[in-house]
DNA sequence: GCTTCATTTGCAATCGGTTGCGATGGAAGT
DNA sequence: ACTTCCATCGCAACCGATTGCAAATGAAGC
């Protein structure tokens, strides 16, 4: 089932008597080539079904061609618009990739790391995991100046390039909106505050609250991972609360989505007695009732943009080093579950 | 930056006295190298940070060691767990897996199956598109005998291996329980018939139809792409009917959960007025309000399945030309939306 | 002591492109 | 006519691991 052998440029370069350096030089458009001796070799080459070989390529150039891909988890709507950016960049450039996923665990994420560095990659995208504590597992691709670009979870102190929104900001937008609305108790539902965007929304949501001269009540902020359980379990705080919050900033929109239904379930009506804002803009924020007010964050601007700068720092157009941090725009949308129209006085 | 040159089997050679044979042989754990001179080879492999090089190797061995994956898309929680569920397989048995993605259409999915050709790939695990007509663009991994694996959405003529799940099997029962539950004029929601998944759930369902001796009216079959549109599409058709049917089989939970919402907000009640069955068990369908009767399609399973039997193939463990079909189980999972617990009259 | 055989290890070719450097030939310059 | 200079192309050494085959060593058997 497999007789006929692979063609290699040697090949081409008997059928057309040629050596096989003008060969490879003529595939890939090397200026001190003929124009006529090109055509000749591209269309032999067509002819007899050669096909690019790119590990004997990849061991004599010493580069991969690929990039490696560490994610926290592949299932959500943000991360897989991400990965739809970086693969729409990164295969136009011809890149390959090879993605991981830690499942959130810090362990994984440091095996993943060093099988990718096994693998050398040649530069590498990486969102970190919910409890990674420390970078130790990077200093492999530092020591060997293999390019890693950060995005969305990423370690501040890093002196890696870094993509992101403004957490900051967020957080902030989405507890001023929820005050507009009327709301003086409001709950935040976040993750692990080791992690940068938790911990930037966080202090976008304290310095609304502060600007607004509404106390910070230690107790209203839950520390959940912001999985099923874990919207399920806020709700189930929430409603233990002496006098019921009014306002929930949840940055999860998944999360958001069942811990509102919970709390629907307990008789809790939204928006009216509780406000609900979520973060991402995934799909289940449009499905869910009432349709929920979330962040727009741009996962395929977010990705599009991490590999646009590796691949520019990889080809040497730009470097790295000079970039350090690259701010995507995000949006406050505002929809049903956060609008109390009426103000009820309470 | 990169000062420290790649330590290779030649440096572990030299340093230890022996020939780059006895390393290569001793790394991989050869029978015919002495234990001791084994451990003084690995010992001194971590010393001087040897890695081994995949390229050289693979140059050498005529193998990739990379296992193609084609998907139609990858942003839904049961194609997400068909990745997770190869992924935990291909690493397990050591090789590397490459993504791409047909984003539905016939000319991408072309084109990816082309690209992955040329890098190569030992084997190939695919899903395909919405609106694949032929599979002449597989030829290629046929003729140089590079095994193929079908899942979900298979070409049933084809004679290559295939893993699924009783779809026909799943129309059934989705229809039947609507029928127990007092629905006489059901709609059906589907994709595209040329596709196999639709086309026997579209089967299975005409089946229970028959069984139950129900009148077939080709009018409430529905064909739709299976996304936010299609779902809303659905639900003003179905408001057009003229006496409006009771029961409706969806056969994708996103699209369900859409056309349930915006039945909705028409002063359609669910399950009262329509039943409602969906398909996958997606997380949203537990979500949505009411929750969603819906197929439990288990993605890691068919994921795993389909990468076993392919790398026990490259191993030559088994061979893909003696297992056709392998069907996954799956089952009804019944929850409020299809529930019509006082069974009214009508 | 000599042959036989098993255990270990080494030799050297091989996989298929890539690339620095030199060679060739003819056009152009003086 | 002779040197200079391009434009093209070829030589041959790599890149690093794998593997069939042969060789070396030593133990065992007669």
């Amino acid at each position: 089932m497999k007789p006929k052998k692979e063609t290699t440029i040697y090949d081409i370069a008997a059928y057309l008597n040629l050596s096989s350096a003008t060969v490879s030089r003529g595939l890939q458009d090397h200026p001190a080539i003929n124009k006529n001796t090109k055509k000749k070799i591209q269309t032999a080459a067509k002819e007899l079904g050669y096909r690019h070989n790119n590990f004997a390529s990849n061991l004599r150039k010493q580069k991969t061609n690929t990039i490696g891909i560490m994610m926290h988890e592949l299932n959500s709507n943000f991360m897989s618009s991400v990965l739809a950016g970086i693969e729409k960049i990164t295969t136009e450039a011809g890149y390959d990739i090879i993605i991981a996923h830690s499942s959130e665990s810090y362990e994984k994420e440091a095996a993943n790391a060093l099988n990718l560095f096994h693998k050398r990659v040649d530069g590498l995208i990486a969102s970190l995991s919910f409890n990674t504590k420390n970078l130790e597992h990077f200093e492999p691709f530092n020591d060997k100046g293999i390019p890693v670009v950060f995005f969305d979870r990423v370690e501040e102190k890093s002196e890696n390039t870094k993509v992101i929104i403004d957490n900051h900001k967020c957080g902030y937008e989405a507890t001023q909106h929820l005050i507009q609305q009327g709301c003086k108790r409001i709950v935040m539902v976040t993750g692990n505050l080791q992690r940068n965007v938790y911990a930037q929304r966080n202090k976008g949501y304290l310095d609304a609250l502060r600007d607004n001269h509404i106390p910070y009540d230690k107790s209203l902020v839950l520390i959940k991972d912001l999985s099923e359980q874990g919207g399920r379990e806020a709700a189930m705080e929430i409603l233990k609360m002496k006098p019921l919050p009014d306002g929930a900033f949840i940055t999860n929109d998944f999360s958001a989505a069942v811990c509102m239904k919970t709390l629907k379930e307990h008789g809790v009506r939204i928006p009216e007695d509780i406000a609900i804002v979520g973060f991402n803009n995934d799909a289940i924020s449009k499905i869910v009732e009432p349709q929920l007010t979330t962040v727009h964050y741009p996962g395929i601007d977010v990705g599009e943009i991490a590999a646009r700068n590796l691949i520019n720092h990889l080809k040497g157009i730009s470097n790295l080093k000079h970039t350090q941090t690259i701010v995507v725009r995000s949006e406050l949308l505002i929809r049903k579950s956060s609008l109390k129209k009426g103000n009820k006085k309470n």
